[in-house]
DNA sequence: ATGGTAGAGTGTCTA
């Protein structure tokens, strides 16, 4: 089985690209951030007649997620158990969504972006990761993906120039330590392994031509429970993805299980 | 500190 995942940046705006992914890649399930479209307004024909199924959830601004699968799409659940809010409750929501897809249970997560250092923002990240893990460690028997936008880039590496970053959220120690957590409780980057040397970035800012200039960072990721983690044979970042006119600002990850 | 680009929608907000 073949999952994926993808900060899409505006579903509607892509979807010719999303499908010519999703065919490119054979790809069984991918898990959408940042969709920016409410359930109503998914482009459901041409997925259907490709054989997925969907299931989303979100505003039509500035968040939404969302689970394409050819694999199963069963148990369905918008948020995970005690997920924070934060002001408008439907956007809150639209930050993490459940489906099990072949035998694997699958989280599209949208890790809230923080602002700034200090913002009231930032401090609902770190309570949303901490209750994201506690949630997480209840499903970490089963065979579990995280996969998505987690606005953190675990290590300097994972940075084009970390001394930009010096006030910035993405590389704190507190993140930092809120992504390490997962780790620490048994889930796994199963990404890593199977892409070795420098090129790790998943993103790149549409200023400044930083995909022109590879400035970019790594924040895009699949976690894997121990079962899971074992099943896989491979993985990937689709690069190509980025390039060009019309792209998203982050490439999709693609992993593969056996 | 500011600005650069892109997407949601016509006001700015978010990333």
């Amino acid at each position: 089985m073949r999952i994926a995942t993808w900060n899409v940046n505006s579903l509607r705006s892509r979807i010719d690209r999303v499908e010519a992914f999703l065919q490119r890649h054979d790809i069984d399930v991918l898990a959408l951030q940042e969709t920016k479209a409410r359930e109503d307004q998914l482009p459901l024909m041409g997925l259907q007649s490709l054989g997925y199924e969907v299931a989303a959830a979100g505003t039509n601004q500035w968040n939404g997620v969302a689970i394409i699968s050819r694999a199963g799409l069963d148990d369905v659940e918008v948020g995970f158990p005690g997920q924070p809010g934060f002001g408008d409750p439907v956007a809150a929501e639209a930050r993490a969504l459940g489906a099990t897809c072949g035998g694997v249970r699958v989280w599209s997560l949208y890790v809230p972006n923080g602002r700034k250092i200090g913002d009231p923002h930032y401090a609902y990240k770190l309570d949303w990761l901490t209750r994201l893990r506690a949630a997480a460690l209840t499903w970490r028997d089963g065979d579990t993906a995280l996969v998505g936008d987690w606005n953190i880039a675990p290590t300097d590496e994972d940075v084009f120039d970390i001394a930009q970053f010096a006030t910035s959220t993405h590389v704190t120690p507190a993140e930092r330590a809120a992504f390490q957590a997962f780790l620490d409780d048994g889930y796994v980057d199963v990404v890593r392994p199977h892409t070795p040397g420098p090129d790790v970035y998943t993103y790149w800012d549409y200023y400044r031509q930083r995909f022109e200039r590879n400035r970019g960072l790594r924040i895009d990721f699949v976690l894997g429970s121990p079962s899971l983690a074992a099943r896989t044979t491979g993985a990937f970042i689709d690069r190509e993805e980025r390039a060009g006119t019309g792209a998203s600002d982050h490439a999709p990850v693609v992993v593969d299980l056996a």
